[in-house]
DNA sequence: CGCGACGTTGAGAGGTTTCAACGGATGTGG
DNA sequence: CCACATCCGTTGAAACCTCTCAACGTCGCG
């Protein structure tokens, strides 16, 4: 049956969220946004809600995650600064988004946005931008989960460095959110990582922060 | 490394296209449209080439499919009569289309449909609309491939009687085809179709040939 | 009738999960 | 300041599932 016990760690319902106003986007689509502050694990918006805005991380990290009837959680994607998440293809969200670290976001109204785009060309085309993106991500992920352990750990681990544009850097999120993010366990993503330091392919300084040591041989693993 | 041999059988390249004129289409989009053939298994597009056009399946049945760099293949959809396929995030197609079976698709320039859409709010909507269901079709597919094989495989026959309205139905594709959707192996594909027939959940007359003898069971089995 | 493509079935190997125990870091209260 | 609880991550051993390799059946077609 292949059950995963995935259950949320903290208590995600403390929306500890501050508000505050703000100018602070450089996309015209967030230039009326309001800037909002999520502490660690805070719920963003949940499954099911309607979607009537969009989200821009500012700092922190974001996840989307989808928990199903037998209690696994799908993690969709994770958000990092500069990225827009919110947008779906449904009305209503098909996954809810929670906080990974404290976060800032920048929420704005998406019919603000989507009339805001009728009277410029500019902003629909980025409103169009931001949903290819998401089809871009869902098939990028797609490929990923048809692959070994060992390759979709190194995958992450590549794109993680690839966004932070540095071959060291830190992890926001827990081993479980990896895990549920690549459908494998948290003890096969921590054995992998094990693996990939034994091999002298990556360095684990600690848990969360992640050196990648031999490039070359990480891009072979993943083909 | 998880290497699978899911080599193509026939001449892909073979493209026995016939193209006929037609305004047969009930979507304003593909009112300017050209009818094409195609016969089994031939290439609609490749992968990498630039992604000029948009297309509808009037009949047969359409796939998309992605090699990897070990020869490893993955289908990304299928289509059927009625869906439209060919848009994608990117200006390049990542996946290419091939005809299951022999099809008949009307063929649109995607430039046109734009343009048209500029003019048009419900075009525009409409455009808007496929892409929203590319991403709903990711999407699902993804929580697919987190699954043991028996639910991918009945959440697969499941969607396909859905779409076919009925729970008897012929499959178009192959099982190397199934496999490559579902990530599985061929043989997984058909222990787990003759499983399910062993648990009187379906029955297969022939090997293409379904019918879902109890969808309560079926249903348990995805949850 | 025999060939080739497609599908099924079997046995064994391999990878991932499961269950369990342990270690380390953090924070709290005495 | 230390003891302790808790959360997070690591490691081990065995079970389980899927893959791999191989052989056999079946169907359609030359």
């Amino acid at each position: 049956m292949l059950i995963r016990t995935s259950e949320i760690g903290g208590t995600i319902k403390s929306t500890n969220a501050a508000v505050g106003k703000s100018a602070a986007a450089d996309c015209p689509v967030f230039a009326m946004g309001t800037t909002m502050s999520f502490g660690r694990d805070a719920e963003i918006y949940g499954e099911g809600e309607p979607s009537e805005f969009l989200y821009k991380v500012i700092s922190g990290a974001v996840r989307t995650c989808k928990v199903l009837a037998d209690g696994r959680r799908q993690v969709g994607s994770f958000y990092l600064p500069g990225d827009v998440f919110g947008l779906e293809a449904t009305d209503d969200h098909a996954y809810s988004a929670e906080a990974v670290t404290a976060s800032r976001i920048v929420v704005t109204r998406r019919i603000a946005a989507g009339m805001f785009a009728a009277r410029d060309g500019e902003a629909a085309h980025k409103l169009v931008e931001f949903t290819s993106s998401e089809l871009e991500r869902a098939q990028s992920h797609l490929l990923l989960l048809i692959k070994s352990a060992q390759e979709r750990v190194v995958s992450f681990l590549m794109e993680m460095a690839k966004r932070g544009a540095s071959p060291e850097f830190d992890l926001p999120m827990s081993r479980q959110d990896i895990a549920d993010y690549l459908g494998l366990t948290i003890e096969t993503v921590s054995r992998t990582l094990t693996n990939l330091e034994d091999s002298a392919m990556i360095s684990l300084p600690s848990a969360r922060h992640v050196m990648l040591r031999n490039k070359g041989a990480l891009a072979r693993v993943i083909v």
